[in-house]
DNA sequence: GCTTAACCTGGACGC
DNA sequence: GCGTCCAGGTTAAGC
């Protein structure tokens, strides 16, 4: 691995962010901290570096793209920059105080805006699975069948081309510790395949219900995962994916009438539907923010 | 409309 | 060392 000092990071000011918490709260799978503190990995075809400075500063951050440098649009695109999260935190706050200690913890946290190809199949694999091992499995994915990026730091992989999905070996997905979900991963990509050029990025001009109803049509995709894909990579700031952990958190802050009810698929939508009367518009932000500090629990 | 079982697999846990 | 359970779900069948 080259020394990260044979190329200059750009500096970004006055931008809320906390690198470490956006990129690890469980929205995407493949950033990985190098021992200087430089958070690597890709969008599209682009590799980029990232570095909080000074270290644990919220407002200031350290960038720089691979193989074009410079790429600021990528990397502002890619964090959502655009999203005013300090008047987002004020509302909140101000129709849930419970909400004001996550967000001290966390200021920063942004909801991304990921390439929705690499979203949609990574979270095919979040289905009874650890977080540890879909990073090793999306992992495993990019470095077999993703183009190589070369970067200051060793080779990065962009995530598969459709058609290399869709041709995949399944006993190999297998292998790769995608398990049953191997077959599902490749009728998937051949479905995308005989859908419109770029279907899933049109999505994003949808409503958000349209664009759910669009996924959850698709043969392997529940409420669950197609609000994931809304929210993480689709602009649907108001979705709000409804999985085990947040299931608890809603009915220990808000619903505690929900206790013990089945996840079915009324109680889904209550869920949900609690989360965006309270939050509205950002309800899919605010819910990151729980969320992280449940799994982080105290520390 | 709800419950249940099946689907891979590795790590945590109890014994 | 071994057995059991569980983990960011989805689907289909049975009631």
């Amino acid at each position: 691995m080259k020394s990260p000092s044979s190329f200059e990071m750009n500096v970004a000011h006055d931008v809320c962010i906390d690198l470490r918490a956006t990129l690890t709260s469980g929205q995407a799978f493949r950033w990985r901290e190098s021992a200087e503190g430089i958070w690597l990995g890709t969008v599209e075809r682009t590799a980029i570096a990232l570095r909080q400075s000074p270290q644990g500063a919220p407002r200031r951050f350290e960038w720089q793209t691979f193989p074009t440098p410079n790429q600021w649009r990528v990397v502002a695109d890619y964090l959502r920059l655009e999203v005013p999260l300090e008047d987002l935190y004020a509302d909140w706050e101000s129709v849930e105080p419970s909400l004001a200690e996550a967000t001290r913890r966390f200021r920063g946290l942004r909801i991304l805006r990921q390439p929705p190809q690499e979203c949609f199949f990574a979270f095919q694999c979040a289905t009874c699975n650890t977080v540890v091992k879909i990073e090793r499995s999306v992992k495993k994915l990019a470095e077999r069948y993703g183009e190589p990026i070369e970067t200051p730091f060793g080779i990065l992989h962009a995530f598969p081309a459709l058609d290399a999905l869709a041709n995949a070996d399944e006993a190999v997905l297998r292998g790769d510790l995608w398990g049953y979900r191997a077959p599902r991963v490749i009728n998937l990509a051949r479905h995308l395949l005989a859908k419109p050029p770029l279907w899933l990025e049109s999505l994003r001009e949808a409503p958000y219900l349209e664009a759910k109803a669009e996924l959850v049509a698709l043969h392997g995709i529940g409420a669950k995962i197609a609000d994931c894909i809304c929210a993480f990579c689709l602009d649907k700031d108001s979705a709000t994916p409804v999985d085990t952990h947040i299931r608890q958190i809603t009915c220990r802050l808000f619903r505690p009438d929900l206790e013990g009810k089945s996840l079915t698929p009324r109680v889904y939508d209550e869920i949900a539907r609690e989360w965006h009367s309270r939050f509205g518009e950002y309800a899919g932000w605010a819910q990151q923010y729980l969320f992280l500090a449940e799994m982080q629990g105290g520390r």
